[in-house]
DNA sequence: TTTTGGATGTCCT
DNA sequence: GGACATCCAAAAA
């Protein structure tokens, strides 16, 4: 098991998405550590796709970090929720990929404190639970996902890769049915 | 300075 | 299936 390189992370971001998956996703806190196997992730093509924060190469104060090398952390914070991207492509290609939900693997007693009165299956099926259960917020926004406290490791290689269409992006014209989501076919945790 | 709306989750009916 | 919680940045005024 070791830290995914820098290097890993220079591939096509349509690539990078099923490459991601099955990797492990390790948060490091005060209170302990907590990691999970990615399971499912959503691929976000900056200038060409309209669903996409960063549409049209449109550069504002929360998109910056994307425009920065691949292999960030790209962290945004939606309702009262707080959604986990890996920054992708090289410095100026706005690419991102979102990871939509992970196993539980390290940390279980950590998780289901931070999920109170939920069965382990509920606790990282979601965007926004899964940053809930390891521990993952804002102030993780541009962090290298290279090192301590935040970062990913190798961890198995899935049987199968199933591939559809993105979800929660409905208003957003034609992009909405691009199969840009990735999920390993059969996991119990994948969102829906 | 004010308004608007969102890559969601949870609880209610 | 539908309402609503609750916060920040972008866009409008």
């Amino acid at each position: 098991m070791s830290i995914l390189p820098r290097e890993f992370y220079q591939k096509p971001t349509l690539e990078l998405a099923k490459a991601l998956l099955g990797c492990e996703l390790v948060k490091e806190t005060d209170e302990g550590v907590a990691s999970g196997y990615i399971v499912e992730t959503e691929a976000y093509l900056g200038a060409q796709d309209q669903a996409a924060h960063s549409f049209n190469n449109k550069r504002t104060k929360r998109t910056e970090v994307m425009f920065g090398p691949a292999g960030n952390a790209y962290t945004y914070v939606m309702h009262t929720h707080c959604l986990f991207n890996v920054v992708s492509a090289e410095p100026e290609v706005p690419e991102a990929i979102l990871v939509r939900a992970v196993e539980p693997l390290k940390g279980l007693d950590l998780m289901e404190q931070r999920r109170p009165g939920r069965k382990q299956k509920e606790w990282t099926d979601g965007p926004g639970k899964l940053t809930k259960a390891l521990g993952i917020d804002p102030g993780d926004y541009g962090h290298a996902l290279v090192r301590p406290p935040l970062y990913i490791q190798s961890g198995y290689t899935p049987d199968h890769i199933s591939e559809g269409k993105r979800i929660g992006i409905d208003n957003s014209g034609e992009a909405r049915d691009y199969p840009w989501r990735f999920w390993v076919t059969g996991n119990p945790y994948v969102s829906r």
